[in-house]
DNA sequence: CTGAAAGCGCTAACAA
DNA sequence: TTGTTAGCGCTTTCAG
């Protein structure tokens, strides 16, 4: 396997100087030489140099890696914020390893074992929709291990996170449900331990009391986030003795399901039913009718996250809590009034 | 920063024996005593020590990591073949570096440096739609750099390859038009470079001939991959003074944005149009109508990529060409019949 | 059965 | 201005 890199050692042979002064001179040590700098620079790059960044690594003990775990890796959510996170970390010289925890407390615990194995410097996390123990982030801070949350986040204050302004966005969706004509709007929320689902729960209240309307439990529903456990959810809804007249889906995988669900009944949106998402996803605009949703900024929130990351480890910055904002983007599926 | 891991010499320090005693007792070495075995592996356990994989790297030339790019990473099928290759790496103790090429061979080649740079041990790559030139290719094999590359090849023969079966898949296609009754069935494509393009094209004429249908070049439309080129195709092919009266996307992508133009027209799926894509997106039974569609074994793909790649590291087999089966999905949008 | 020493590629303190 | 040496954490001869 000719798949030896050059190194120092080879340059300096052929050089016929010593190790250090190539090392000095690649990296534009003062007192080296102009023309051996020169000569130096000449042969690594012709000899394709890079410095093993195993070497770098053991001696400065830092692998300039840094993990990231999501709850999977198939949404275009989750790609778009790794996206972000990425486009920072390669600026900084950082590549990032992937873990996806499949939703599952179990699995996110083992991936962040094994991230630390890697050691990496650092965890960007977003929870499973399951973690409520929080020991092992705690554990994670003892141990001085840099660590940020993105999207569905835990231990505020104590660790950086960032989020959407979840309960704000809400509210958006509950009032424009209202202007539409909607009156009996409902909501089907996710996993209780999970920030986004209480946020939005909370801004989906407020919005209600904004606008004068009660807020009847029964238009409460939960779901885990999976199309079926969603479509259950919706049929629920429907059974009820008054049924709602507008849905607000925690996110669009959940709308997409919540759309299907409420066509198969025979109802049409967005004249016998509204409809909107959370997060807008690529597909929003192809399915039928075209969903309302939450334009959610994931690169961004990505990047952010990544900042966040690169604020503790070059500057020790305290934990700090960026809330980005949202977008509504008002499509067919709520637009009753055109209808 | 707390960050540091117990070592060897830690653990050594505090049991008052050499380096290399701890290091053979963890290792099962035969002529260590069974007593000083017990006594390091609990002492290991207690102070959490786990090799540090640069040291272990550095020494025996390996950093267990493998890069993987793709055209990019926000769609369900890439997502999806990276969960296959990751689930076998996984298994064998590899850890994966994603980068994403955007479909330019420029960032593709830049993208190959970095993860040569980070010593990943081989590349498994899927195209850019882009790439033309395969120099940069020949030179990793040149060097002796284990490549595999999936769903879009090139360089068959020399290098080891993983495929869905196009033409059959095309084929397949065509003539499922043809039993549901359509007659003037067009092709969207793909860049000519891609075998994906190529092959399917080829699949899809081969299935004409085999319903005696003519192969009317009027209907072999290309785009780049993207919506809106994939929408003007469709318009295109509608201006036609004779169109087509279905229609096969090369991706379900392009047959989402295709199914766009179709409904902008006032035109009616199946009925007037038929249509199906090829890929299965996680999407396609949430649109309206539900499209028709080739399952791709995505998750299985990626493993037999990574498959490959160990072949080649640790037995140095031969390359070899895998062409994996897929399966029509008939759903509403090619349903003329029973319409 | 256990220890000492060399070396993987690199940087930095110390010598010359 | 350049060379020598030690050491990051580990395995592996070679010596006891």
């Amino acid at each position: 396997m000719g798949n030896r890199h050059t190194s120092l050692k080879d340059l300096a042979r052929e050089l016929n100087v010593s190790i250090s002064t190539v090392s000095r001179a690649l990296r534009n040590h003062p007192d080296i030489s102009p023309e051996m700098r020169e000569k130096v620079k000449q042969l690594a790059n012709l000899r394709k140099y890079s410095p093993n960044p195993l070497a770098m690594g053991l001696l400065k003990q830092e692998t300039r890696m840094i993990g990231v775990i999501v709850p999977d890796l198939v949404t275009h959510f989750y790609a778009s914020i790794i996206s972000g996170i990425e486009s920072l970390a390669k600026e900084k010289g950082y590549f990032i390893l992937i873990a996806s925890s499949n939703e599952s407390a179990e699995k996110e615990k083992e991936s962040i074992e094994n991230l630390r194995k890697a050691r990496v410097e650092g965890l960007l996390i977003c929870l499973s929709q399951e973690t409520t123990d929080t020991g092992h982030f705690e554990n994670l801070l003892e141990q001085g291990i840099p660590l940020v949350f993105f999207d569905r986040v835990c231990l505020q204050g104590q660790i950086p996170t960032v989020t959407a302004d979840n309960a704000e966005a809400a509210g958006k969706i509950t009032r424009h449900f209202y202007e539409q004509g909607y009156r009996r709007i409902a909501f089907i929320s996710g996993p209780e331990q999970l920030n986004i689902s209480r946020e939005r729960l909370a801004g989906y209240k407020a919005g209600l009391e904004a606008c004068n309307l009660p807020v009847d439990p029964d238009l409460i529903e939960r779901c885990n986030l999976s199309h079926d456990s969603a479509r259950q959810a919706m049929s629920r809804l429907l059974k009820l003795p008054n049924p709602p007249d507008a849905v607000f889906g925690i996110n669009d995988t959940v709308a997409f399901a919540v759309m299907k669900e409420i066509k198969e009944h025979g109802l049409r949106i967005p004249r016998d039913m509204g409809l909107v998402g959370f997060t807008d996803e690529f597909h929003a605009t192809v399915v039928e009718p075209q969903l309302t949703s939450i334009t959610h900024p994931t690169f961004e929130m990505g990047r952010k996250a990544a900042e966040l990351f690169f604020d503790k480890i070059e500057k020790n910055a305290p934990p700090e809590t960026i809330i980005l904002q949202t977008k509504l983007v008002v499509r067919e599926s709520s637009a009753k009034h055109s209808d």
